[in-house]
RNA sequence: GCCCCGAUAGUUCAAUGGAUAGAACACUAGCCUUCUAAGCUAGAUAUGCAGGUUCGAUUCCUGCUCGGGGCACCA
């Protein structure tokens, strides 16, 4: 048995109306709702004031109805309650059912199937590789780590990727920063303009620089000089980022795609023809154009500058072609910075251009405002003033860094108090979660391996943990809609606070004797948290 | 000027157009002879302003105020 029923009342409902036993009813109208409070039902299904109407009319009946074509084992009644409610009663029949299937499905309680093997690519964080990863990636990375598992534990087939910006004129800047700094090593007196990175990374990065002839004076040594610093810092940050990313931040790339890359085998030449083939470029001022205006942007845009050189933009379309043409993915999920979403207009423009209509999806991620001794600390790279999340891991641990980044819609705005992240790291709700944890596993520790048996509720504490328990099928699949990450850590929560009240009350071991409904809902909690936070690339430790 | 986000408790955040707007932190008072007290129980406080749509609005629409971000032949 599925403890997802809302698909089943969502039949039940389209069956009674097609059969005409209801009136005419658009069926839009008709949404599900979960469980509230204990006193409002177990499910509770809210429908818009038409079918409320209707409801109201004759509320016995319809109860009756939805009860037939449920079909569902475990359904103790339906009452229709005020405009818009029905409430499905559930019985301990139906607990039961759920919670023997999380005991099957084990590690694989959660999953779901809906995604259908479509390939999807997920591409975040994509810092340029210009300095070290700071606070302010977190959401991104996380995020787009988080969305990443969730969709491939609903079933698809999913490239994560990491799109390395190593070619323009980002890396141009890092070459100069790191060439000037090399060059006052040596003792030789060079200035340091202004729009250079002014971190202690770029220091570092120049001690590493070897470069076996220097020979100074004419303008062609220099730029090979620098074309050879150019590679090796930005060699050094891919590097160093990747490392942590792997190591420390517990994040997993499919793919690093180096844009540099993607500029290989006359990629510029082939590309202008088989855009221009297409009508989707015209030339102005010397310069090729992009005609993304047709397709929804707002203004047209450069591709090839007057000088011959291309745009980012460009390179953007050779990834789409890349990405939709060559690799042939479905889908295209893209986390970005909210200081990009100018960038979404001619994104989609292009998309739809190269004829992929609503194959892509845009995730902002709000900016995260970095909080010190009550002033707001403005993060700069080029100024060198930002916390890397390295320096925040070392300082709070990786689960709590993680939690917090992930608690939050990415979509709303965050204040990162970094003295109330240090001073309170031990009271970070991450804690609550896996202390539940470690305390059911230290439950089980005692126990011996004992075979399943029928589960016999005796108290509300073990039902009201059971019903949390059966969410999480629903709850995978719908994050792996909406990628709305966050819902994972508020559900953590909810099961942990229902574990945490359900210990109190209940008692698993009682002297000589196991209770073994008990112990069955305290291995399905066990799973389920330990799965939970899984998705969440957090530990599910088992002491603490 | 135009575009995108946001505004909910003292603070940080939740809440598919529905039921008594939820947590956490901080504060107060209880609870360890029994599976981990990093826990449990009880307690006060909130939808920026003005309209609109609706049986019903924190949610949708319009205007305003305040805050963040963006409007390149930069990436």
């Amino acid at each position: 048995m599925k403890p997802v029923i809302i698909d089943k009342i969502n039949e039940a409902v389209k069956k009674i109306i097609q059969t005409g036993t209801w009136p005419n009813i658009k069926l839009p109208a008709f949404e599900v709702n979960y469980p509230v409070q204990p006193e409002h039902g177990d499910y509770a299904v809210n429908v818009a004031m038409k079918l409320a109407k209707v409801l109201q009319q004759n509320p016995m009946d319809i109860g009756e109805l939805i009860k037939e074509n449920l079909n569902l084992d475990g359904i103790e009644r339906v009452e229709v309650v005020r405009p818009g409610f029905i409430n499905i009663f559930v019985n301990t029949t139906f607990l039961a059912g759920g919670v023997r299937l999380i005991l099957e499905q084990q590690n694989d309680y959660g999953k779901n199937n809906s995604g259908n093997h479509k390939k999807y690519l997920v591409e975040f964080l994509s810092a340029n590789p210009t300095g070290p990863l700071h606070l302010g990636n977190g959401r991104g990375g996380f995020g787009g780590d988080v969305i990443a598992r969730v969709l491939r534990a609903s079933g698809y087939d999913v490239i994560s990727e990491y799109y390395v910006n190593d070619y323009g004129n980002q890396t141009n800047i890092l070459a100069e920063s790191v060439m000037r700094r090399y060059l006052q090593n040596q003792g030789i007196n060079v200035d340091y303009p202004e729009e250079l990175y002014k971190g202690d990374y770029i220091k570092e990065l120049a001690k590493q620089v070897v470069l076996p002839d220097v020979k100074l004076g004419n303008q062609a040594a220099m730029l090979a000089i620098k074309a050879k610093v150019k590679d090796q810092a930005v060699q050094a940050m891919i590097k160093q980022i990747k490392e942590l990313v792997t190591r420390k931040l517990n994040i997993h790339y499919d793919v690093w795609k180096s844009e540099k890359a993607l500029y290989e085998n006359d990629a510029v030449k082939k590309t202008l023809a088989w855009l221009k083939e297409r009508g989707l470029t015209f030339e102005q001022d010397g310069a090729v154009w992009f005609n993304s205006k047709k397709f929804g942007d707002d203004k047209d845009r450069v591709i090839v500058k007057q000088t011959g050189e291309t745009t980012y933009l460009f390179s953007d379309i050779l990834y789409l072609i890349d990405k939709f043409e060559q690799r042939k993915i479905d889908y295209w999920v893209c986390l970005l910075g909210a200081d990009h979403h100018g960038y979404q207009g001619r994104m989609e423009a292009a998309v739809v251009a190269i004829g992929h209509r609503n194959k892509m999806q845009i995730i902002f991620t709000q900016l995260v405002r970095l909080m010190f001794n009550g002033k707001e600390l403005r993060m700069s790279k080029r100024q060198g003033t930002f916390v890397t999340l390295e320096e925040l891991i070392e300082d709070v641990g990786l689960d709590v860094v993680r939690w917090f980044f992930l608690m939050h819609d990415t979509n709303t705005h965050m204040d990162f108090d970094l003295n109330l992240a240090k001073e309170h790291s031990d009271k970070n709700p991450v804690y609550y979660v896996q202390y539940a944890h470690a305390r059911i596993c230290s439950i089980l520790a005692k126990v011996p391996k004992l075979a399943p048996a029928p589960l016999q509720f005796t108290n509300s504490s073990e039902e009201s943990l059971a019903k949390i328990l059966l969410r999480l099928p629903e709850l995978v699949e719908e994050v792996s809609k909406t990628y709305q990450v966050h819902k994972l850590p508020q559900y953590a929560l909810e099961v942990a606070r229902a574990f945490h009240y359900f210990y109190t009350k209940s008692r698993v071991i009682e002297g000589e004797t196991v209770n073994r409904t008990r112990l069955q809902l305290v291995q399905a909690t066990q799973l389920v948290l330990k799965n939970t936070l899984q998705l969440m690339g957090i530990n599910a430790p088992e002491k603490m």
